[in-house]
DNA sequence: TCTGGGGTCCTAGGACCC
DNA sequence: TCTGGGGTCCTAGGACCC
């Protein structure tokens, strides 16, 4: 059966800082940046020097002179991306949305209504133009993954539509880092046996791709033959994990300092598993060294973690654990960054409390030391809803921020839970 | 005198079970 | 005296994405 390129990916272009261009005219045509010691996003004015996300302010700035930097307006960003899906999910119902400002769209239920995949994807840029004021580019294929390809030869604020007739013409002259999961490590790899071209890596030899990169490759490359997964779009997803992270440039780990740190990240992330009535049987710490080299540590319980104590209290001993395991590397002496994740998540509805009380142990919720601390986490999680986060919480964490980087940024690159 | 914060997925080895 | 094979879970590390 032949299809026709109906899977769109829209993306919004330099979401963030078209935002603060939106908002504030004058920033308009000029070379700008959302952040400060690191970049979270940047204009197209600020990527013709080079400038990138995740660089640090130090290096754009050397980078271009004229770069000007900008607080976000973080709700904004929010506010604006969910009018964007809005407006996609007035072409179809099936909307996947993987970030903030960009999701697949499959619209091959919507062409006797709209026309074409061609025309349903201009009318989507227009209307995103004219109604909210933002550049986005559209690519529209078979395969998500082709359209996703797609979108990004598109920007800026473009519409590329990939023919089933002609995907490797279309395909073989592009970069091999426009496929999706060939990142900086992979590209460096592949460039030293002369790959630059998706046409170039289709035609190595695969033998020898296999000794140099290992399988990854291959499933990359076959990702982009058309089959019915790369085309399922998926509506929902629910997060498989939630972590909380801090960088806090050098510190020596003195305990004092660790406990402070993990308690305020495991706050974090206790209360929004709490709030979504999830709970975690697996607890990851991250910790990073001065020499950005880093270690996760991880412990999988019997029971599913979501009171904020008992996860500060098992992240605490995988810090300290693992700092001890590596006192004597010399690199370890000091630490840049500290990580809470947990995962293995499982509903946990407040029925749970009401289990037969098993002998007291801290991460058991049908324990008494268990139910305790949930019931205590509820009054605060309450007290906290109504009068704001810091009105209320446990000591160590009420007092300090460590993070740079302000709360409202941190909620937008949440996952849906 | 630099390197944020939220995630996903994959691999490899070992423990353990049948 | 020899020691299969498959499956699942766990841990650690790493690449990658936005």
């Amino acid at each position: 059966m032949a299809t026709g390129p109906t899977i769109l990916h829209a993306d919004l272009d330099a979401f963030y800082a078209s935002v603060e261009q939106l908002l504030d005219p004058s920033l308009r045509g000029r070379a700008i940046a959302v952040g400060g010691g690191v970049v979270l996003a940047c204009s197209y004015e600020a990527k013709r020097y080079g400038v990138q996300s995740g660089m640090s302010g130090w290096k754009a700035r050397q980078l271009c002179p004229d770069l000007t930097f900008v607080g976000g307006h973080f709700r904004d960003y929010t506010r604006l991306a969910d009018e964007v899906m809005s407006v996609l999910h007035d072409v179809t119902p099936v909307v996947q949305r993987i970030s903030i400002d960009e999701a697949f769209l499959d619209v091959s239920g919507s062409v006797h209504l709209f026309g074409p995949p061609a025309v349903i994807a201009a009318r989507i840029r227009q209307r995103v133009r004219d109604e909210i004021g933002l550049p986005i580019s559209v690519g529209a294929a078979r395969t998500k993954h082709l359209a996703k390809i797609a979108s990004q030869v598109a920007k800026p604020d473009g519409l590329v539509v990939v023919d089933p007739a002609t995907e490797l013409e279309f395909l073989r002259p592009l970069p091999v880092g426009l496929m999706w999961g060939v990142g900086p490590v992979t590209q460096r790899k592949l460039a030293e046996r002369g790959i630059h071209t998706i046409g170039q890596l289709a035609d190595a030899p695969e033998s020898a791709m296999h000794s140099m990169l290992g399988a990854v490759l291959g499933s990359k490359i076959s990702a982009l033959a058309v089959n019915d997964d790369q085309r399922r779009v998926k509506p929902h997803g629910r997060a498989g994990s939630v972590g909380a992270q801090s960088a806090f440039g050098r510190r020596e780990p003195e305990p004092r300092f660790v406990r402070e740190v993990l308690g305020n990240l495991a706050d974090r992330v206790a209360t929004r598993l709490r709030a979504k009535h999830r709970a975690g049987r697996t607890v990851t710490v991250r910790i990073r060294f001065a020499g950005m080299q880093a270690i996760t540590r991880s412990r999988t319980g019997r029971h599913p973690v979501s009171a904020t104590l008992t996860l500060t209290e098992i992240a605490e001993q995988l810090v300290f654990g693992a700092l001890v395991g590596r006192a004597d590397a010399p690199d370890s002496a000091q630490i840049s960054l500290l990580a809470i994740s947990v995962s293995n998540l499982v509903d946990q509805p407040a029925l749970q409390l009401e289990l037969p009380v098993e002998p007291a142990t801290p991460d058991n919720p049908g324990s008494a030391v268990g139910a305790a601390r949930w019931a205590i986490d509820h009054s605060i999680d309450a007290v906290r809803h109504k009068f704001g986060r810091s009105a209320v919480g446990y000591a160590a964490v009420a007092l300090s921020q460590h993070g740079s980087v302000p709360d409202e940024f941190r909620e937008l690159a949440e996952h849906e839970l």
